[in-house]
RNA sequence: GGGCGUGUAGCUCAGCGGUAGAGCCCCUCGCUUACAACGAGGUGGUCGGGGGUUCGAUCCCCUCCGCGCCCA
């Protein structure tokens, strides 16, 4: 009995050896409990670990989504992991040292939130490590417990642990073939390392730099937010018309949905070609209620036919104040707090008694109450006409967030993305084009979101549990910080949390002391983060070796919603640190949607469990329901669809036990195969792996499993009942052992085909004869059929239409299958009548047929059968 | 408003220049020694509407309509 080492491919090549084992079948096989049994038998044998010591032509390597620790999954994540673990299998099956790593992305606002309610804890930079630290035992919510950012981290460590467990056994159970030795966290030493010393790179050439200036700013996260968080939302308002004054008297009426900002205008604006306002250029106004002098400036961006036409510019109302600020050279007049709230101090530029009275209503109030108490300020002066009118505004809101985005002067870090630099855009454009983008339109989405860049990437975020930057500021004689000379770390000292780590040259004791230093209170963006993780991953810094063998990897997957967030982060980061694309391919998976065609999501409460689905029809079932969906179609949630899936399971189990156990094939010698209709079907087979083979190295699983799975029916329905006396006649010598040879050839064969798909029921069937795991198995070829699939396929047509005509003639008489014919008249061309003269004795055989007779004439095979008197009636 | 995608049997989807396909659903029959949580057979469509190119269009072009996503 020959061992197979495990990791070599068995050769099915060499003559087949009939003494490859006892072959073990079960009584009754069964689907229930594969995925336990095999999940384990994989882990202990690591079935699917790298092997690191193959050059980087013989390895693929995969950038996979490191999903939400404290998130939860629904069947749309299922799907689009198994698409990722399809492409796995198929290339480990092709010889390839498949670098298929898993991380956790602990790191973000979900996991802070999680920790704070679970341990009654909420971090505080300013305080100092402790060691000691134990959390609260009875968690109080309303009684948060204070503690450093490293204690804090480590909470959350604790915590994203667990959640872990949960995430590995579930991706165990789908059969997800990652090597879990490779898994990483998005907040761990290895990742805060590479973050930090990406950073420090991006600084040291110019790519990231620190700078005040307006940013969003989310007042429930007290947190600014980057361009690429936003979501535009309808957001209900009201135009109010308000008077501004012409210094000779006389009035121009605006239209406002943000009455509250009018201390805080700095200029009225309208379009350069509106002949209403010609005259008001150069001119200024002065505000109601507040008196101030604005000017009344011209700019494209004002829209001639929406409102009055001619606006008011505040610093910062929104993202057009912006643009205008930095173009018409305008003041910054900011009233709005990072607390959402007017401040209490009242503006310099409102020092008159009548504005400052009138402020004074304002200071300390939410947006919400200051413009009920300016609309009343209004109405007492005047200079409200009319009444506000109710509208639907799009507002700016963090995806997360539900108070639309405030916009506040703040000093951030930025990574340079191309926002600001036509030039950077065109260079991250051209490394768009180096991937091969599955499906091809993905590409669309990059470019659109590339070309529509209007700042650099705003990376700081004002929040504890993330990923700290790496540095400090001096302190002056006065205790101000000088922002234009950050103190940094080597590369060797890191990973750094300036919070409780003293820069080099200072000690502890001059923390915040004029004369010493000042931590930086900031943490990276998560996705300042993920956007390294084929750095992360790979070992970038640390294991150059385990780097340069997986770099740049060979496919990223992902869901189409964050091409302009992780994907593009990712780009940007590789054109920095290597000078190329992270990736050669980006395969995009749709969503699944409910059946209202409406997108998955917790909100909405119609959220499929993917546990309850994997225990109810099985891991093989919904995988394969999942490799039906095709790159970047969203599909719908049918559950009806699992049945098929689990009832192919079940049909790879049934026909293995006939073809294994009833029949007794063992033989994969391809020259036992010696009956012509043997042979067409072996053609046919060749057919199909060559198809399949097509279909994967082009990343287009559905295909692959199509064509796979519709011979396997027909093999099945039409092949295994047409000899399947032949095949079990006691001495039935040369066409005997044929059939059994082509009925274990092609069973073996379609195993291999089906195993990336269906890896629990191929494992199973595979453990009862062959040795190793299917999954180290060598994926089809046709060559390796010989010369016995060199044969007509058409034959295999001929003859199964002929089988069909029998049954059909059956079903239309109402009698059993098991019926005699005494006559069966086969007529069409003669060609096709040669083709089915090769199955005369099978034909004859299955169909209990007294005489065939095969009669030239027409186009198309037709089947005319005469019932047997004694089985007529 | 701009971009991308999509509209084929009741449902989910293939096909993409040469007489409409699969699975599910539904109907009928059948316990035949792999499979009754099964098998066999069958019904079902003016391929979103309208133009055009072509000997021929579900497929190519134009236009309109519906739906989805991304960006304004």
């Amino acid at each position: 009995m020959t061992e197979i080492i495990e990791g070599q491919a068995p050769d099915p090549t060499s003559p087949a050896d009939p003494s490859a084992g006892a072959v073990v079948v079960p009584d009754k096989p069964a689907l229930e409990g594969l995925e336990a049994t095999w999940a384990e038998r994989w882990k202990a044998d690591q079935t699917y670990a790298f092997d690191r010591t193959q050059p980087r032509e013989n390895v693929y390597s995969i950038d996979t989504p490191p999903p939400t620790v404290s998130g939860s999954l629904h069947v749309g994540h299922v799907f689009s992991y198994t698409h990722t673990d399809l492409i796995a299998r198929f290339q480990r099956m092709r010889g390839k040292s498949v670098f298929y790593p898993m991380g956790w992305d602990d790191n973000g606002l979900p996991t802070e939130r999680r920790v704070q309610n679970y341990f009654g804890v909420r971090c505080d930079p300013s305080l100092p490590y402790d060691p000691d630290f134990t959390p609260p035992e009875k968690p109080d919510a309303k009684k948060q417990v204070p503690i450093s950012r490293p204690n804090f981290i480590a909470l959350c460590e604790r915590l994203v642990e667990q959640d872990e467990e949960v995430f590995e056994s579930l991706w165990r159970t789908l059969g997800l073939s990652v090597d879990w030795k490779q898994h990483y966290t998005t907040i761990g030493a290895k990742a805060q390392t590479v973050s930090q010393r990406a950073f420090l790179r991006n600084f040291a050439r110019g790519e990231a730099y620190l700078q005040e200036a307006p940013t969003l700013w989310d007042v429930t996260f007290q947190t600014a937010v980057a361009q690429a968080e936003l979501e535009a939302r309808e957001y209900a308002g009201a135009y109010h018309r308000v008077a501004f004054h012409k210094p000779g008297g006389g009035v121009v009426h605006i239209e406002t949905t943000r009455p509250e900002l009018i201390p805080s205008v700095v200029a009225l604006i309208a379009h350069p070609d509106d002949e209403r306002y010609q005259d008001l250029f150069g001119t200024t106004v002065t505000s109601p209620v507040f008196g101030v002098e604005v000017p009344v400036l011209a700019h494209p961006l004002a829209e001639i036919d929406k409102g009055s036409g001619i606006l008011m510019c505040c610093t910062f109302g929104d993202l057009t104040d912006v643009t205008w600020w930095r173009e018409l050279d305008l003041p910054v007049r900011t009233v709005v707090g990072r607390d959402g709230r007017f401040t209490r101090e009242t503006p310099p530029w409102l020092s008159s008694e009548a504005a400052s009275t009138a402020y004074a209503e304002l200071a300390g109030k939410t947006t919400f109450s200051s413009r009920e108490a300016m609309v009343a300020l209004l109405r007492e002066s005047g200079d409200l006409d009319g009444e506000p009118k109710p509208t639907q505004r799009m507002a700016n809101f963090f995806e997360k967030g539900d108070k639309p985005l405030e916009i506040v002067a703040t000093r951030q870090w930025y990574i340079r993305n191309g926002g600001r630099s036509p030039e950077l855009r065109s260079e991250l454009l051209g490394e768009g084009a180096q991937i091969t983008w599955l499906p091809g339109h993905m590409k669309h989405r990059f470019d659109n979101w590339v070309s529509g860049l209007n700042g650099d990437w705003l990376i700081s975020r004002q929040r504890f549990f993330g990923i700290p930057f790496p540095v400090w500021y001096p302190l002056d004689a006065e205790g101000e910080p000088d922002y234009d000379h950050p103190l940094l770390p080597s590369e060797a000292e890191l990973p750094v949390d300036p919070s409780t780590d003293a820069p080099r040259g200072y000690d502890e004791s001059q923390r915040n002391q004029p004369g010493g230093f000042l931590g930086d209170p900031d943490v990276m963006d998560t996705w300042a983060t993920s956007s390294l993780t084929p750095h992360i991953a790979g070992g970038w810094g640390e294991d150059d070796d385990l780097f340069e063998r997986v770099f740049p990897m060979d496919l990223c997957t992902q869901a189409h919603d964050i091409i302009r967030t992780w994907l593009f982060s990712r780009v940007v980061r590789a054109h920095y640190e290597n000078g190329q694309v992270p990736w050669s391919h980006a395969m995009l998976s749709g969503w699944i949607l409910d059946p209202d065609r409406k997108k998955m999501s917790k909100s909405k409460g119609n959220v499929v469990v993917p546990t309850e689905i994997l225990d109810k029809y099985g891991a093989d079932a919904v995988r394969w329901r999942a490799a039906l969906a095709r790159p970047g179609l969203d599909s719908p949630f049918d559950e009806t669809q699992m049945k098929v899936g689990r009832r192919l399971a079940m049909k790879v189990l049934n026909a293995s036990k006939f073809v294994l156990g009833n029949v007794g094939g063992t033989s994969l010698d391809p020259v036992r195969v010696s009956a012509p209709v043997d042979c067409a079907l072996l053609a046919r087979l060749a057919g199909v792996v060559t198809r399949a083979t097509e279909a994967m190295e082009a990343y287009d699983y559905s295909t692959a499993l199509e064509v796979t799975e519709k011979f396997f029916w027909e093999f099945c329905d039409d092949y295994l009942e047409l000899v399947k006396e032949r095949a079990y006649a006691e001495d039935g010598g040369e066409p005997t052992e044929s059939a059994k040879a082509t009925l274990t050839i092609a069973l073996e064969m379609q195993l291999r085909l089906l195993a990336p798909f269906l890896p629990f029921v191929t494992e199973e069937v595979w453990s009862w004869w062959r040795p190793g795991s299917i999954h180290r198995s060598s994926w089809p070829l046709a060559t390796e059929l010989g010369s016995a699939a060199a044969a007509n396929p058409a034959t295999v047509d001929a003859v199964a239409t002929v089988l069909r005509g029998v049954r059909g003639a059956k079903s239309k008489a109402k009698v059993s299958m098991r019926a005699r014919l005494s006559e069966v008249r086969v007529t069409g061309p003669q060609e096709l009548l040669d083709r089915v003269e090769l199955a005369r004795a099978d034909l004859i055989a299955v169909g209990k047929i007294d005489e065939l007779v095969l009669v030239a004439g027409g186009d198309e095979l037709q089947v005319d059968a005469d019932l047997a008197d004694t089985d007529a009636g």
